[in-house]
DNA sequence: CTCGTTTTGTTCTCCCGTTCACAAACTCCT
DNA sequence: AGGAGTTTGTGAACGGGAGAACAAAACGAG
């Protein structure tokens, strides 16, 4: 389920703010969601919590970090070393949370050697190597469109199952490759039709006429 | 709806390979969807198509594009001008489809007068002015969790409706505001999450025992 | 002009997720 | 020990989105 990360990082905020134990109230209020819905969502990791008391937080906290998967460490690989890969390769949030960044790697020449975040900066065609030595599981994309699906491709050729795609691009991958797409110009235009729709604005501005040819 | 920018992204796409009608069948394997689906959603326009012959990929771009309001200029602001700030504001998907950044904000006076893609870093406080003279309607916040709900809520106070947050906290906006959030290491833990599952990994260790005490 | 072919727009059905509501269960106080 | 007050877990109703299937419409051939 998509919202058990929410629920880990609301349980780790209780957690420093030193709660012992919190009702499914408190925890989905700080979660943002409905407090059924989260009952019903931990219901099915098993009955964690107490009736009439709630849930404990720690106790609760390992159990969700470990339907996850994050106890155990991931190894990561990026590609695409420019301004959003080198931004992803220095966020904290990725080892805090059990994910690893053990290769950076990039088509272009003028761009290897270079260290980002302690992590040097290789060849696009290490790429076998480093998932073979390294067991990795997860690649994230932060290349360019054009070259989205051919590193797709050579991700799935060494093994690579799960892909974090940040190009704007639709991959096609194989069955039973997980692709989780976040597209940050798709975000803006959703933002921008619901203000474009709260100031009822109509841009009445050269509309091109319509006309149909031939494909 | 959500997936309007995905079918522009898709029209253009066409266009650029000298497509000149398509059909919903086509459209749609490129967008990645169902064509049913594409057509419902496309006649919620409107009736843009032709039945027999399909839709002019010229006039339903315009088309999308002016329902979704990138037909006009939407000036943005950044506030949290770190790693990934910094990646954001150098973004050409953003300025390329009507977004224009025309701030970026920061309360670290060490960042102040820094020039990122162009545009220079000013102190936070700045916001209320910027929103005023530029009549901005779109914030983006890429600071620490910690600084995110402050930040909301000063751009809420300055006439801001719409957000696209960045930092993992779950922000609390008055009704009429819309809130995107993105959350990277949570993109990745639901990577793991499926990865897990599909290598039938089960980590048992050191789990805490169960305790429960007094909020 | 008429018929067959292609493709849109729409209706209908199904299924999943969300939410309400309530019974079971646990604690605390008397 | 017993009852009142909480809080979980779950059954049932509700709503909406997704896909299949079909009718209406446009085009081209004869």
């Amino acid at each position: 389920m998509a919202r058990l990360p929410v629920y880990l990082r609301a349980l780790n905020a209780l957690a420093d703010a030193g709660t012992a134990t919190c009702s499914s109230e408190h925890l989905a209020s700080v979660a943002g969601v409905n407090s059924a819905k989260l009952r019903k969502d931990l219901s099915h990791l098993g009955s964690y919590g107490t009736r009439g008391v709630g849930y404990d937080v720690e106790y609760l906290r390992y159990q969700i970090a470990r339907e996850i998967g994050v106890t155990q460490d991931w190894p990561v690989v990026i590609v695409g070393i420019g301004n959003l890969g080198q931004a992803l390769a220095s966020f904290s949030g990725f080892r805090s949370r059990g994910f690893r960044v053990v290769a950076l790697l990039d088509a272009d020449p003028d761009r290897h050697d270079q260290v980002v975040a302690g992590v040097e900066v290789r060849p696009f065609d290490d790429l076998e190597g480093v998932v073979r030595d390294q067991g990795v599981a997860i690649g994230v994309i932060a290349t360019p469109a054009v070259a989205a699906q051919d590193v797709a491709d050579r991700m799935v050729g060494c093994g690579i199952t799960s892909i974090l795609n940040f190009a704007p691009a639709v991959l096609a991958v194989p069955a039973g490759v997980d692709v989780r797409k976040v597209d940050l110009s798709i975000e803006l235009q959703i933002l921008a039709y619901h203000q474009q729709r709260k100031a009822g604005v109509d841009a009445t501005a050269a509309a091109p006429t319509r006309k149909v040819g031939s494909a």
